[in-house]
DNA sequence: AGTTAATGTGGACGGTGTCCACATAACTTC
DNA sequence: GAAGTTATGTGGACACCGTCCACATTAACT
């Protein structure tokens, strides 16, 4: 009682900050090991609280892992906006229209093989997803809307042309990441074909 | 001891039954519910053995589920075979190359969301892939070079070209199955954009 | 027939998600 | 500022899971 003294393990923290805690260190898990490893009681023990203590927060396992869900498709998200807003060049010019598509599916790609864990479980969310506008999906609209405005791209092919370019980026993300071609030799090729078909078809 | 005398637990299976109805067992519970659904225990208790049973299969579940994930990827090559086969023509017709090349996309899409579970598990092999040489990627080659045999596409084109192509198909299935376009109201609709894309892309 | 290897059993352990009853801190209301 | 209510954390329990160990029994081989 009286050496020792550690910080009294059962003082409440402040308001929402143990929720966000779980969500953070979820995120941190799935980072590591994809959504399998967004384990509660791991969690609970990160913040420093007790299992039952997410109960207050979530109602179960998968609603928690819906939340990390949501901020890592955000971070993906966030990191495909940053690499757009890179690109240099007025909206409408052909060539930077062009260079801001590439940046779109590299930056995907990137984020698929830098974070695996967290792309997996941005795609992993169990029921509902709760993400918001900026989105990949929405960032991709803006390229291929700026794509036609600059002239490479023919209005009448623009409409839900966002879905089949999508899954190529995608597709190759799954297969190279966590798929069958996860142990090819020649990764970065594959992607870069990938890539150069969209750009192929698109002219 | 006289009485109900029901089938003697403890016998031993006839050798090498035990392990073929873990692994039917395990298959059944993926078409079911996915991959996580293959559960060790419950896979036992179909069977109707103790779970350390399993033990003398496999040295853990993860060595079971990479059977079944094999039984999986099977089903669908067999499946993309028999369609393929469906379609008549002789080989290098650019006509009948092109709806083979057609009908591999649609079996795959087809597979995707007639057995969720399956799909799901094909590619959730935990680590080493054992999958034999009639696979999904060797019946697309098989398309492909048809295609350049009949002279619709340009074998300088051919190299790699598997890759974006089965990436669309496959991020579509992925998107539009348990992904972000899950309940989007117009998957096949999507779909068909995807597959449209690939024929274009191929003239 | 007797030995050996393969296979199934029983029991246990630690880990996980989740439920219940209880305690306590924080906010509300007078 | 005191009293009551609500939000939140605790302790303990349960069922289920993967996995390990020691033991029993059957099938195969010499």
């Amino acid at each position: 009682m009286s050496i020792g003294e550690e910080a009294p393990r059962s003082r409440r923290r402040p308001r929402g900050d143990v929720r966000a805690g779980l969500v953070a260190a979820g995120v941190e898990l799935a980072r590591t090991g994809g959504p399998d490893a967004v384990v509660l009681r791991e969690a609970t023990r990160i913040v420093g609280v007790v299992p039952n203590a997410a109960y207050r927060h979530f109602a179960d396992r998968d609603e928690l892992l819906a939340e990390v869900c949501t901020v890592a498709m955000n971070e993906l998200a966030d990191r495909m906006a940053t690499d757009i807003a890179r690109v240099r060049g007025r909206r409408g010019t052909p060539g930077a229209a062009q260079r801001r598509l590439g940046a779109i599916g590299t930056a995907y790609l990137r984020f698929a093989h830098e974070e695996p864990g967290l792309f997996a479980t941005a795609f992993a969310v169990p029921q509902q997803h709760g993400y918001n506008d900026r989105t990949p999906l929405g960032l991709l609209r803006d390229a291929l809307d700026e794509l036609v405005e600059a002239g490479v791209l023919d209005p009448q092919r623009r409409e839900g042309i966002e879905y089949p370019i999508w899954s190529i980026v995608h597709g190759t993300a799954v297969l190279t990441g966590q798929g069958p071609l996860r142990d090819a030799p020649d990764l970065r090729q594959i992607e870069s074909l990938s890539l150069a078909f969209i750009a192929n078809s698109l002219t």
